[in-house]
DNA sequence: ACGAAGATTGTTAGCGCTAACAAACGGCAT
DNA sequence: ATGCCGTTTGTTAGCGCTAACAATCTTCGT
């Protein structure tokens, strides 16, 4: 109808535009568009050379509003410049991708119930039709199990406690690996440097590697804690260096192992000679630290790959047939961080 | 009038159920909701009390439709879980919501052109507004400048050739700092560890290093070249320790750098007391390596964030009267992996 | 050759919202 | 009181698409 009020419309070709240029009715073309059946072969080729011709694209908002479905789902993430969550998400995009969905991102600064409550509405409202909260804090876990949210949503992260399906690795065997290493490896006992205490992923691995420890009937030493920074392991690595019995260190992950590294070189305590380093999470740069790191590697991508297949089966499956909590093991990465125990 | 067909409907309000709840048309709560003028205060409170109380939100494909906005920016990334596109994913996340944008994300494995090119259309399918491309390889910002698109589009990435808005960081101009520094500390030269060639940030800084050399009047010698990981930094470093002649080595990213670091710890050859290294990048674990590498900041975020709002700009101003073109200059970070040159 | 059962196409009615216009309502100058 | 103007609200049309059903055309058995 508007094709001809000034002649010159350039306006994007709508679905009646194609229908009239292949001789069709607009349904018809809907029907090739969405690989309806019955529609003859004739047809089909007829409106497919239109919809070329005119360089036709569907409108996916008219099309979202009458389905009901905008094939986008949403990720809420925290600091996704951090390699975790980085790969996290790379992981969830691709996967959602060959899943024929679009990912629609929000990164949060803070995790606290109220940021996470707030990004997963601001989502819903615009029309996501699932959620992947990357949630790796105890605040953020409880603040997911208590979302009063009406779409699906799936948690990757750590734990088991929220109600919420959730894929992670499992940071307590993990760290139980890395510390039974030291622990064969002849030390008498492994220290810790720990994440923040809220966070879920630091809990699990000091409990992994508590446990490990009682088990083995070590003693238990104090605990370092940081803050997952390279910075922050410098700083507590300034600390251990003084302990002159330490002669091995598990490191909840590697940015803080690299810090240790660090300030173990600068106090002139060699690893791992003097002393053995354990991280976690082997980022691509362990292998290249001085010394290479031994580590617990996860499978960041994994992780959010299979996040993004619960979320879809929940999606489509609609029988709630899969396993709701899935955990991913790590693996212990031997590199020249950690060596065995030596009197001197 | 669905409310009472089976008596228990529990399907999502609607604006006309806020309408009748409130006893005012639904034009008048599409007023409410948009902050349209003359609509009477108390009005107004009946209608937003109707939508607390039904937990109302508005559908946004239809309002997509009929505006034709769909609030949602796309972005179409290399890589993202390395440090730079993901830096700049989550400046250009943050920059888009608070503009009121949503940014919906692609993540591509390869740059050549067809992959760009469908995943902007992909992009723009969807209904995206506007998008940003980060685009670091040559053949990607060519393909950039090619796009048949029909949607705003920025880029962010390094160089000037192509005939898109851009951002980029200087870094022909951070190179030549990095290589004016080593000069400056006595170096009679300095090698280049490059990236890839058909990286234009690669070429940029590539640039950088050999106009430095020329103009100072220093040799240019053989070029190394990796492919931006530690590892290829470290088998460049392997070759690199043999070369008696090197004193200094500009990487061209923080990566290689500490690739290069280990293989130079590993042949037993000190830095910076025989070789000074400069990387590029800064990244957040620089500041640790063994010895903490001097190297030149850019900020990824800040990048993402400029590129968004010339995008923005260019979506909302209509008027291109902001420049299409920007470069962030980046910073010498001074620390300890390169010193003075000494003869012995 | 006739009707039933498919195959193929068209018609109609919205999806939930905003834009555009129309109507109703007030206040105020005359 | 009368009419004019600005404020406030309502009504009517779509936006571009798919779902549901209606209409038409084939094909085949008997």
């Amino acid at each position: 109808m508007a094709t001809d009020s000034t002649g010159t419309e350039q306006r994007q070709p709508v679905m009646a535009d194609v229908a009239k240029l292949a001789g069709v009715s607009h349904q018809t073309v809907s029907r090739v568009l969405n690989g309806a059946p019955h529609v003859k072969p004739d047809t089909r080729d007829r409106v497919l050379a239109a919809i070329r011709e005119l360089d036709y694209r569907p409108n996916s908002a008219a099309r979202a509003l009458v389905t009901r479905r905008s094939q986008a789902l949403g990720v809420v993430s925290f600091d996704s410049t951090l390699y975790g969550p980085a790969s996290m998400l790379d992981g969830i995009e691709r996967a959602a991708r060959s899943a024929g969905y679009f990912v629609t991102v929000t990164s949060l600064r803070s995790l606290d119930g109220r940021s996470v409550q707030e990004a997963v509405d601001r989502l819903r409202d615009q029309g996501v039709e699932g959620v992947v909260v990357i949630a790796p804090q105890t605040s953020s876990v409880s603040a997911v199990a208590r979302l009063s949210s009406s779409v699906p949503l799936v948690a990757v992260g750590s734990g088991d406690q929220a109600r919420v399906p959730m894929v992670s690795v499992g940071n307590r065997y993990g760290a139980g690996e890395a510390t039974g290493h030291l622990i064969d490896l002849g030390h008498r006992t492994v220290h810790h440097l720990a994440g923040p205490v809220n966070w879920r992923e630091s809990q699990d691995r000091e409990e992994g590697w508590r446990l490990t420890l009682q088990a083995a009937g070590c003693p238990v030493p104090e605990v370092e804690r940081g803050d997952w920074s390279a910075r922050s392991g410098y700083q507590a690595g300034l600390r251990i260096a003084r302990l002159r019995e330490v002669t091995a260190v598990f490191c909840a992950n590697d940015h803080m192992a690299l810090g240790l590294l660090r300030a173990l070189h600068e106090a002139g305590r060699a690893v791992p000679d003097e002393i053995s380093v354990i991280g976690f999470d082997d980022i691509p740069e362990a292998a290249y630290f001085t010394p290479p790191l031994t580590t617990v590697r996860q499978d960041f991508g994994e992780l959010g790959r299979r996040a993004l297949e619960l979320l879809v089966a929940e999606l489509e499956g609609g029988a709630h047939s899969s396993p709701t909590q899935l955990e991913i093991g790590p693996e212990l990465v031997l590199r020249r961080s950690a060596g065995p125990a030596v009197r001197r």
